[in-house]
DNA sequence: TTGTAGGCGTTATCAC
DNA sequence: GTGATAACGCCTACAA
């Protein structure tokens, strides 16, 4: 393998001017930075990361930690943002997911430290509550989509499920729907309190009466494994004599089977029911027809915001920990209409 | 940051020693061995692996390059794959991916290089045909998802869309199906001909002829931004007066758009028309009802067998390229009836 | 069974 | 502006 010395000796230059015009440090004569950079080209060299480490101590890799993330349609733009702040800071991803086992995350950590990377971005794929077990470690950490479980230990970084429910039964609202129905997400996931929190809340403020309401369970059980009673929740609740003139879903997947209940019942959409999903996960939002009106969960800036604030922690060295939300857009599209 | 230095200094034994604990070397003493084990306990030691690296000139990381799969809910099983093959394997996993650009491609080679990785997986989201822009280096490599253009250079492992298209045409051919309609996939895909072409096959070895079906372009355009006919051709098909009995959908995510077609046409699924998807994606595929009859796409194997490939082309150096492929699963649901 | 010396590819230090 | 030399943490080779 070609290294720093033979560039050297090919530049007829010292190891150390390599090492400048390598790095872009001044005091070099433009001369011999020409004849260094001619010999690198020669020779095809490229710099040896592991040795730059052993020095300086800084790998300028970060590790993302996963819980299934890289394993889930929903979440993964999340990691496209981190490797896009990645690459254009010239910092490198290790990836590792822990497939939500305990003493694999254990393994992880280990060998993150084993390959000294600066910091972690531990991620989830369902906004929620964890405990990380880092430990004993003092890894700069931040935490994308999800909170620490003791306190507030670790910055993250989560999307505002409040504000966006909030602005989808605003939307509703304002088109004239009073009577609304409301198929809830699994309640283990944070989302899931905090979007049916703003849509009650949302609806008093605006003066409706309980009774105007209709919620029902969507699912139940561990993720991956749940309990579904989404298309038999939403056809009760469409051949009710009062039925609801919109129901907002719990995320997008579940808005197929609300459609598919709705068609089934022979009803139109938007014209005898408005959907709303959440979410905006575009392989289900774009193939419903008329095409979903959504809120957007954030992924890619989680990723992206989280990735340089992983940064500012690690070279600030501020460990001051918050929490950071970013807002839900609203994507209106064609499934709802005014009354 | 402890070294090899301060545990040999805490146990009292020379670097060599615990050098040769850490590797589980032979030739150390019970009792020495205890001794150096504790010194690493209490000191908290972790190897660095950019040292050993240095010294052995072997990673132990794997880099997977991918166009957008990182990105797409599709293909992310490939990954999983991947990261369970790796840790069980103490391997590494080193990410990053191009977004479709040829630039970000080399820059990305040039990284891997630079950590010294052992070998590539260069990953697509969806089985096609590519052109790494690996170029002058010999780094090892397996192709997943896709295959090399310039005829067999880099070994690759691939799904069998033929296979699984023609045992879900065998499925319904068997359950009394005579008049099949067919959406078709977006031609650039890989997919489209290898399905299409095992449907047209097996319906003219059962003796169907080509009036009997009912084919139609889905989508077409550039991925991310096809067009997409699929609602407008799934109705016009399910409108004709000799509808399909059933309908092959190029893949699960088109599925949705055609059980909406079907139930909007007054319909029923599976009694009035059976439909199979492709792909097995189950986010959609158990969010349909009745719920889909699909091939799998074995996501997860491509990813774990290719690590695996990569990993003997590695050790045992033998770069001959030839292509692997993995059959589809027929994944029985209940969108199908027997005639 | 254990230890010493040297070197891997870098960068830091300090002298020229 | 440039270079010799040491040092980073580990492993290999060889010696004791």
């Amino acid at each position: 393998m070609v290294s720093i010395v033979s560039v050297a000796k090919a530049a007829g230059v010292s190891n150390k001017t390599v090492s400048r015009v390598i790095n872009g440090e001044p005091h070099v004569t433009e001369d011999t930075r020409e004849r260094v950079e001619k010999a690198i080209r020669d020779l095809g060299y490229i710099p040896n990361m592991a040795a730059r480490q052993i020095r300086s101590s800084r790998s300028n890799t970060f590790g993302i930690i996963t819980d299934y993330v890289s394993t889930t349609p929903y979440s993964v733009d999340i990691v496209r943002g981190i490797q896009d702040w990645a690459n254009r800071h010239g910092k490198s991803i290790l990836m590792a997911n822990t497939g939500g086992l305990p003493e694999r995350e254990a393994e992880i950590w280990k060998m993150f430290q084993s390959h000294r990377i600066d910091g972690v971005l531990y991620v989830t794929m369902y906004h929620r509550v964890v405990d990380p077990e880092a430990g004993d470690v003092s890894i700069p950490t931040v935490m994308i989509n999800c909170r620490p479980h003791t306190s507030e230990l670790l910055p993250s970084i989560e999307p505002d499920d409040f504000q966006g429910a909030r602005d989808l039964t605003r939307y509703l609202l304002e088109r004239g729907h009073r009577r609304i129905g409301y198929i809830r997400l699994n309640p283990i996931l944070l989302g899931a309190e905090l979007r049916l929190d703003a849509f009650r809340r949302t609806v008093k403020e605006f003066g409706l009466a309980e009774s105007d309401l209709s919620i029902r369970l969507g699912m139940e059980g561990p993720v991956g494994a749940e309990e579904n009673y989404v298309f038999a929740a939403a056809t009760e609740m469409l051949q009710q004599k009062d039925r609801p003139t919109a129901i907002m879903s719990g995320n997008d997947e579940m808005a197929i089977q609300i459609y598919i209940a709705a068609l089934t019942s022979g009803l139109r959409i938007p014209q005898d029911v408005s959907i709303v999903g959440f979410d905006d996960f575009r392989t289900v939002s774009l193939a419903l027809k008329p095409e979903l009106t959504t809120a957007a969960l954030p992924y890619y800036d989680l990723g992206f915001q989280g990735a340089e604030w992983l940064n500012s922690v690690i070279s600030e060295e501020m460990v001051r920990a918050s929490r950071r939300v970013i807002s839900c857009k609203l994507v209106e599209r064609a499934s709802v209409c005014a009354l």
